[in-house]
DNA sequence: GGACATTCTTCACAGACTCTTAACCGGCGC
DNA sequence: GCGCCGGTTAAGAGTCTGTGAAGAATGTCC
C-alpha cells in the first residue's frame, strides 16, 4: 500500500522531533514545518493526507494556516488536526469552523496520538471512497473490489500493477511521466530503478493487451482505449 | 459556474422526490423520469451531465436503458451511475459492461450520494477540461496527451520536435531567436551545434508542411498559420 | 517455522529510435 | 567572387525502452 503522508507543523523543534519519530516508526511518511508559511508551501507541493497543526505559532497561527490550506482546492482531501494546549476550549470551536477535522490536546502521548491519527486517516479515505471506479469502453477498474473488468470478464492484478493501471486509466490519453508515476504509485520517498516501471508496464501489456499502453519516448506512458 | 444537470430515473416516486430534493438543495438542476423510455427521451433532449439510473424498473430496466443511452453519441459525455439494491453484485459487472461509470447502493444516504455525485462530475469534467493546449486554426498542440492534431488528425512527434513546435506555436507570429530556442527547448547547460535547430525545423516542415514555419534570416524562426 | 508461490526489483544487453554532427549546397548582398 | 547564412543529407553517436532471467522481498499454507 502507498505510504500515508503526514505533515507536522509546530514551532518547537522538540515536538516536531517527538512526533516525527513516532509516526515514522509506524510507517508514515513525515515532513515537518516550523511555521504556517512553510506549512502551506510544503502542503501544496507535497499533498499530505493529514496535517497536524499547532494552534500557537509565531508568524501565522494555526487557525489562519488552516483556513489558507482549506482554500487550496488541491488539498480538499487532506485531513487537518489541531494540536492545542489543554483547556483552550474556545480554540476547538474556532478550529472546526476553520475547517479542521479533529483536535488533539497537548501534552502529546504517542499512543493516543497514533490511534487518533489512524482513525482520522481511516475516516479520510472512507470519504474519498467516492472514486471507486474508472471506466472506459472495454476496461473498467473497480477500486472498491480491486478488480479489473475487461469485456465483462473480471481479473485480478497484483497491487503495483493494479495501482499503475489505475493511475493511467484515471485520465485516458494523458501522458504520465515516469516521475509522476513514481510519485503516485510508489510514493515520493521510495527509490526504485529506472527499469522497474517498464517491467510493470510489460506485465500489463501481457495481461491486458499491448494496444492499451502507448509509450511516449523520453516522456512517459499513456493509456488509450482501442 | 454553469449549473450541472442531473437526470434521475426510478419507478418509485418517493425515491425520486428524496433525491431531487437533496440535489436541488445543492444547486443542481434536476429532472426525473419514472421509466426507461421517458429517460431516454428526456436525456436526448436535455443532455444531462449525469444520469442516475435505477436498475430495477418496469418496462425497460436500467441496464437496457443504459445501453440505449450509450448508443446516443450526443450523450457520450454524460456520466451514468446505477442505483442498485445492496448485494446485487452481479449487476455491477453487467452495469459496467453496459457503460456505467459508477454504482451507488440503496438505501440512499443523502450525504454519500452527494459526495459520490460530486466526485463523478469532477472526474467527468476533468478529463475534458484540462487543456494545456495551444490551438490555432488548423494546428492544435495537446501537451497533456503529447500529440499534435492537424485538421483533426492526431500525430506523434519525437520529444525535441514536439517541444520545439510547442514553443513556436505558443506565440504564433513571434520570432524566436536561436538562443531563445536553445535555452527553452534544450536548457541553458546543453551545448549543441548551430545546425541542430535547422535540422529539427526541417523535420517539422517535412511532417507538418513548409508554410507553417517562417525563417527570419539572421534572427530566428516563427510559426505562422498558413 | 519451513516450504512454496507470488510479487517486486534489478541487471545486462539488444534493438529501435532520436539527436547531433559535419560536410556540402545554394541564395543573397557586397 | 567572397562571406554569411540557412537548407539538406546521411551517418554515427547517443538515448531510451523492451526483454528475459535471476535474485530479493513478501505472503501463504501446512
Amino acid at each position: 500500500m502507498k505510504q500515508q503522508k503526514i505533515l507536522v507543523v509546530d514551532d518547537e523543534p522538540d515536538i516536531l522531533e517527538l512526533v516525527q519519530y513516532n509516526l515514522e516508526k509506524e510507517g508514515f511518511a513525515v515532513r515537518t514545518a516550523s511555521n504556517g508559511i512553510e506549512a502551506i508551501d510544503l502542503a501544496s507541493q507535497w499533498s499530505p493526507h493529514l496535517i497536524l497543526l499547532d494552534v500557537m505559532m509565531p508568524e501565522m497561527d494555526g487557525m489562519e494556516t488552516c483556513i489558507k490550506i482549506r482554500e487550496n482546492a488541491k488539498l480538499d482531501d487532506a485531513v487537518i488536526a489541531f494540536l492545542t494546549a489543554r483547556s483552550e476550549d474556545y480554540s476547538q470551536i474556532a478550529g472546526f469552523d476553520a475547517g479542521a477535522d479533529d483536535y488533539i490536546t497537548k501534552p502529546i502521548k504517542p499512543r493516543v496520538l497514533l490511534s487518533r491519527i489512524k482513525a482520522l486517516l481511516r475516516r479520510g479515505t472512507k470519504g474519498a471512497e467516492s472514486k471507486p471506479v474508472f471506466s472506459g469502453k472495454t476496461l473498467t477498474i473497480d477500486r472498491d473490489r480491486y478488480v479489473v473488468i475487461r469485456n465483462g470478464e473480471e481479473m485480478n492484478l497484483p497491487k503495483k500493477e493494479f495501482e499503475l493501471l489505475s493511475l493511467l486509466v484515471s485520465q485516458p490519453g494523458k501522458v504520465f511521466t515516469r516521475s509522476a508515476i513514481l510519485s503516485e504509485v510508489w510514493g515520493n520517498d521510495v527509490v526504485v530503478g529506472d527499469r522497474t516501471i517498464d517491467v510493470h508496464i510489460r506485465k500489463l501489456r501481457e495481461k491486458l493487451g499491448d494496444h492499451y499502453f502507448k509509450t511516449v519516448k523520453g516522456v512517459g506512458y499513456k493509456f488509450q482505449e482501442e
